[in-house]
RNA sequence: UGCCGGGUAGUGUAGUGGUAGCACAACGGCCUUUGGAGCCGUACGCCCAGGUUCGAACCCUGGCCCGGCAGCCA
């Protein structure tokens, strides 16, 4: 046991740790990531991924990055370079060790024309209906293929005549002679070839005939020196199959395959309000529930991006998560407290109103504009302060006034004095209304004695709220985003559509947002707290266009917002 | 009802024969120029029933419940 792993408790590493003290594969560890490029990473694979990778790291291993490209309909280029950019945000080094497994396949082939010439392969006719027919069914036992006992020779030719091209898609596979009657489906003769006449995004047309996934895994693990080749648990099944090919591809093929991989089964990750089935992201995108897979509420990689998502509460995240075999659903809140934990030590604090209402100092002279120094980060010093106008109007918060307040309510109302963060504690003397009786300004005066710092009127208030100077305010779009679904668990509940719990409001756009000068001054990319409603992620900066874009990472905790239900 | 896997606070996860812990969530309090952060505290759990044992979450037996599997997908 090295002492890197002690405090990590989890079943994988408590067998890591007894292989190693059996010495299996020469006390090696080496582990993999093997997306197959059809789709975009989400959380879920992010766990997956960290696991891996961590594991290496923790026992001073290796770690490859491999590309499950064997089924050239349904993978693509683009989700290569995707998965990769993905992969290299999170954080993660794969060094020089970036495979695909298309770039065996030629390895593939001769090991499969050896079990062939041990019997232990053949070639069959059999329709995909057929196929089907023959295997059984859960509860009974399949019947042989009439084609299982062609001579090894035969077979050899079938198997080059069916690379050569010579035959149509479907016409005849490459199966493994196991057990017709075996109570696993997975080991009845398993397909391990088909043929399929298309183009590969890195093969081209070098072949047409492609293996499966159950032969070409264990394989692929095997000749990469793969030791623990973890994957979740509908995955179970298919382990004996994964070591029959594994003692085959050791006893056949010994020139290049030295390592006795074996496969480990963990439960995949599932998370309250959110869906993260390929299936269904994709029709979230395709039926345009979202704007696209990188849609800032979706739960893939590049959306958890763009909504300011770091990668270090990711892996954080992934840490506290932990890993089993048993089936879970991890709560939203563990995720967004690691955000906050995050954010809350890097980004900057600033103030922005989303919502304004025009305030008018009515004792301030005219004109006037102080520099007020505000702390960036009033918890790290280091962080140092900014400089922030304030003059005689200013924004405040529409939800931070109340004409007739409850219970509790610390903020401004007609005979409630509150602090301006970080300037004056003002008192509101008039409401201004339209005709509707709709509010659109306050007059207030300010205490001249209460400057923040230097407070010499022993005043006590029980409220602060944050505030922009109308004239050097900056305009911005600031997208609101909440749980993509209403639900905890969107896929169950009384309807048998995931998409009839949509949160209606898991986006809204405001549109006149008002944000202080220093803020727009950061590049995009930028994470900032906006004091006192949550952490948000410059998206867009382009003052050539004059659009400023934030988009909201997660709110803060609300003590109120709880007394208020 | 064939094969395989799984059930520890609300959620997630430790603990493999010796006082059931941790985190998140919840609740109460303190503190606070963010109703943030921080600090202190409270409550809640071994699926059930038998058995073995001085002693069982852990071992045995029998139940119950949940998940996966019949692609030429991965």
């Amino acid at each position: 046991m090295s002492s890197a792993t002690e405090g990590k408790t989890n079943f994988i590493y408590t067998l890591i740790n007894k292989d190693l003290e059996e010495g299996k594969n020469n006390g090696e560890v080496h582990t993999r990531f093997p997306p197959e490029p059809n789709g975009y990473l989400h959380i879920g694979h992010a766990k997956a991924l960290l696991l891996n990778y961590k594991i290496a790291l923790d026992f001073n291993g290796k770690f490859n990055l491999r590309f499950d490209d064997t089924n050239p309909i349904k993978e693509e280029q683009m989700f290569v370079d995707s998965i990769i950019a993905d992969i290299r945000w999170l954080g993660i080094d794969w060094e020089e060790r970036l495979f695909f497994s298309s770039s065996s396949f030629e390895a593939k082939f001769a090991f499969a024309e050896r079990l062939i010439k041990a019997g232990r392969a053949f070639v069959c006719d059999l329709t995909p209906e057929e196929i089907r027919e023959y295997r059984g069914t859960l509860t009974e036992s399949g019947k042989e293929s009439p084609y299982r006992n062609r001579t090894v020779a035969e077979n050899i030719t079938l198997f080059a005549r069916m690379r050569s091209g010579e035959f149509q898609n479907g016409a005849r596979v490459l199966r493994a002679k196991i057990d017709m009657s075996s109570g696993n489906l997975n080991m009845r003769d398993p397909v391990l070839y088909r043929i399929l006449h298309a183009h590969h995004h890195r093969t081209g047309d070098t072949w047409c005939i492609y293996p499966m996934y159950d032969f070409d895994h264990p394989f692929t693990d095997v000749l990469e020196g793969i030791t623990h080749s973890l994957c979740s648990i509908e995955y179970s099944d298919h382990r004996p199959l994964y070591d029959w090919v594994v003692e085959n591809a050791l006893e056949l093929m010994p020139e290049i395959c030295k390592y006795r991989s074996q496969q480990n089964e963990f439960a995949r990750l599932n998370m309250t309000y959110t869906v993260l089935s390929k299936r269904k992201l994709r029709r979230l995108v395709e039926e345009g529930f979202v704007h696209g897979w990188d849609d800032p509420r979706m739960p893939t990689i590049a959306g958890l991006r763009r909504r300011g998502v770091t990668p270090a509460a990711i892996a954080d995240f992934q840490e506290r998560v932990g890993v089993a075999r048993a089936d879970s659903t991890v709560d939203l809140a563990l995720f967004e407290h690691c955000l906050r934990e995050d954010l809350g030590k890097t980004a900057l604090r600033m103030m922005a109103v989303l919502e304004p209402l025009k305030v008018v100092i009515t004792n301030w002279p005219l004109g006037k504009i102080e520099l007020l120094e505000l702390e960036n980060m009033p918890d790290e010093k280091t962080a140092g302060t900014r400089l922030v106008p304030f003059g005689r109007e200013i924004y405040v918060e529409a939800e931070d006034f109340m004409e007739e307040p409850p219970k509790k309510f610390h903020r401004l109302t007609p005979g409630q004095e509150v602090r301006l963060k970080g300037a004056y504690v003002i008192r509101c003397e008039e409401i201004i209304k339209d005709t509707a009786g709709k509010i659109t300004e306050l007059r207030c005066t300010y205490d001249p004695l209460t400057k923040s710092g230097e407070d010499e009127s022993g005043k006590k208030v029980k409220g602060v709220i944050h505030w922009v100077e109308i004239q050097h305010s900056v305009k911005a779009t600031v997208r609101l985003y909440d749980s993509l679904f209403s639900k905890e668990n969107p896929e169950d509940e009384e309807t048998d559509d995931f998409t009839a719990n949509i949160n209606p409001n898991s986006l809204i756009t405001l549109t006149n947002v008002f944000v202080e000068p220093a803020i727009a001054q950061a590049p995009a990319g930028s994470r900032f707290q906006f004091i006192r409603k949550g952490y948000f992620y410059l998206e867009v900066n382009d003052a050539s266009k004059g659009e400023l874009v934030f988009n909201r990472t997660v709110v803060l905790k609300d003590t109120w917002a709880k007394i208020n239900k």
